[in-house]
DNA sequence: GTCCCTGCAAATGGTTTGCAGGCGG
DNA sequence: CCGCCTGCAAACCATTTGCAGGGAC
């Protein structure tokens, strides 16, 4: 995986779009460029520093930087949305090993769903189709307690 | 897929583990009977008889039958949990087609996954690994409008 | 100076739970 | 009859939104 830019490369692409690089904003994206693994709403809330930005602030900050494909949401099942930085240029797109116990989460780089996305797709007469797909189960640590 | 059971052999399947065929049970199990595809709470709850329950009832039911595994959840990534009926014996293990703009779905009867998923398992050290894989698109209708 | 952003608080939507009465087995 | 179930209402949790003041450019 390539190394996600800097911070500054990060405000600059904000600014790009005519968006403002403005404090809980930089915080965020230092937080989750700090992460391999996606982070929870409220992870990121609590990584933020004393004072540096309100609940829902942060809701509004990761749907802008969704909207400018900055970061990527997951869903692993559990109802609570998870982002991860992205770099630029890169759709992102990956799974996700989940373990049930401890809630770990290992990433799955290889996508080999793509073939059989087409041949859904041809199959049932749809477009554009994408999915989603993650994995769960036990990881070693909690097999032996 | 092999039909469902009847209504007396889904109550029959109740009382065998100690639980009551009560009235808003069986309705809801005829409801799901009905239906080839998941339904949503809300969309069983507004097909229930006048006065034919609660909404917390049926929340309660469907958690008693998913814990019996008569119904099967799927997560198809809106917010809202979906509910299938399962055949006796069969684990329910299939996926979807979901399209994005009516939300209309498809079932996928092949699940093409299970090679990989224990590729997964072992490459991580990881037990007891399922997955939850489900398609999006623009389905036939939708794509003229 | 102009908008975009923020903090606060209240609203929303899906889901869960406490409680007292009711019905199935 | 006993205990599982139900209806009602309130609680919960993640997320969204309205509003007025404040800061980035």
């Amino acid at each position: 995986m390539r190394p996600h830019a800097g911070l500054p490369e990060l405000a600059e692409r904000l600014r790009r779009c005519s968006r403002k690089a403005t404090g809980p904003r930089q915080s965020i994206l230092e937080i989750l460029r700090r992460q391999a693994h996606p982070l929870s709403i409220k992870e990121i809330f609590a990584a933020l520093p004393e004072g540096g930005g309100d609940l829902a602030t942060v809701y509004r900050s990761m749907h802008l930087l969704e909207g400018m494909a900055m970061v990527k949401r997951f869903d692993l099942g559990d109802g609570v949305a998870r982002f991860e930085l992205l770099v630029e240029g890169d759709d992102g797109h990956h799974h996700h090993l989940v373990c049930t116990r401890c809630a770990g989460v290992v990433e799955i780089e290889d996508c080999f769903i793509h073939e059989l996305e087409s041949r859904v797709a041809s199959r049932n007469g749809f477009k554009a189709v994408t999915h989603k797909l993650e994995f769960f189960g036990i990881c070693p640590a909690c097999q032996n307690p």
